[in-house]
DNA sequence: TTGCTAAGTAAGTATTTTATGAATTAATGT
DNA sequence: ACATTAATTCATAAAATACTTACTTAGCAA
């Protein structure tokens, strides 16, 4: 009758578990990409070791011999998850559209950026959170943005130039607005669907949330001065 | 010579800490106060119970014996806060305004509020970082946003008849649309400052923000539809 | 005055969590 | 085969941290 009170509290305890083989190259790999996961969902402070070595299936030492501290490994996320995002943005070739066509291509991108990127969305409210401490360490973030920058400069002058956008804006400050238009709705989905009772994570609305975002921007781009009615 | 090492240890021990007055309201308050601005700072999971105490100057049992613990605290905090927003809303009078008016005084509103609150918009990134795990229990978010998005309705619908707006966009995206250009650069400020090498935090470039904003929702509603040059 | 209630204090404990020293074992070159 | 290197494991230190137990005392009502 008596059952072992041992067994219900070890369910799965593989009865010999077979030492991982080695390959250093995939256990840094694997542990990267749980860390990224395990910061991107908890934050730093929430995020536990713990958790990101038993989701590897590696022992908790491994962390600490290839990167040193919770900290390092951190920061080697931020600057892995950085890197991916200008790489793409060099291959626009915005200059070779015309102006609305351009600035509608750099609508789209940047959408469907943070779009499909959830990650990057979530690694950067919490480099925020920690008032961007790690992100000003890194090297790979302060590579050319500029060129952006200038990009869209040149796609608003080019407009102008040609009658087709009747409004100046600084170059910046529509990059932001794109952003913005574009993520805020991710980094604040769960409170913004609390307050409004609409799901604005749901695949249906940020459908709707892109369409609305390109009209917006080349509504604004391509407006007459308010002429009176 | 020998001086004590205690010394260096603990430079600021109160000879004799006389104790604290008997005032629970007080307690309570200044408890909440501490509470808000250290999940503010530094998150659910970076908050320390001691340092929420500590900074009040009171006995950490204190928090146990008012509020339970770090949790009902923090859900304690975030219905506090959550409390001020709609009320100022509510104050707006939008309806008297004509359409363009109503519609500036909303951006200005959003944006200043925004702006004004910096301990909101932490504690909303904190809130989304958790999943809205504790506002969707909360009952006074819930109450009546439902009012605002009617009024939005209400001056679209208004500027099309009166043929002041020549766009006519769903009320609830032209809000989120508001509020991401409000928020979004104060929400990631410290990574889109390391990126673009511009203080986006600073008065004057919020400043300017602010005048981006509002422009650019009024031409996107005035702008005639993209008509051939 | 007396005695009760609750505000406040002192001093912990239990647990979690990050981090390490040292032994073990696999892979590799000679 | 052998030695060397480094990948991995084991066992546990060390610190932080949320929370408690047990107690003291101020304020107040009868």
């Amino acid at each position: 009758m008596s059952v072992p009170v041992e067994e219900s509290r070890m369910p799965h305890t593989a009865p010999k578990k077979q030492p991982r083989s080695r390959d250093p190259e995939r256990t840094k790999a694997q542990l990267t990409e749980s860390a990224l996961r395990e910061f991107a969902d908890h934050g730093f402070h929430g995020a536990r070791v713990d958790r990101i070595t038993r989701a590897v299936g590696c022992n908790p030492r491994l962390l600490y011999h290839y990167f040193g501290s919770k900290e390092k490994l951190y920061v080697s996320v931020i600057e892995h998850i950085f890197a991916d995002i200008r790489a793409q943005e060099r291959d626009l070739q915005l200059a070779r559209l015309d102006p609305l066509s351009a600035m509608r291509r750099l609508v789209e991108f940047t959408y469907d950026f943070f779009d499909g990127n959830p990650l990057f969305v979530k690694m950067t409210r919490n480099e925020n959170l920690l008032e961007g401490k790690f992100i000003v360490q890194t090297q790979a973030v302060r590579t050319s943005s500029q060129p952006l920058i200038d990009a869209i400069s040149g796609i608003i002058a080019r407009g102008r130039a040609e009658g087709v956008f009747r409004h100046e804006y600084d170059a910046l400050q529509i990059y932001i607005t794109i952003v913005a238009l574009s993520a805020h709705h991710l980094n604040n989905g769960h409170t913004l669907t609390a307050i409004f009772g609409v799901d604005l994570l749901s695949p249906e609305w940020r459908q709707e949330r892109r369409a609305h975002s390109i009209e917006l921007v080349l509504n604004a781009l391509t407006s007459s001065k308010s002429d009176p009615v």
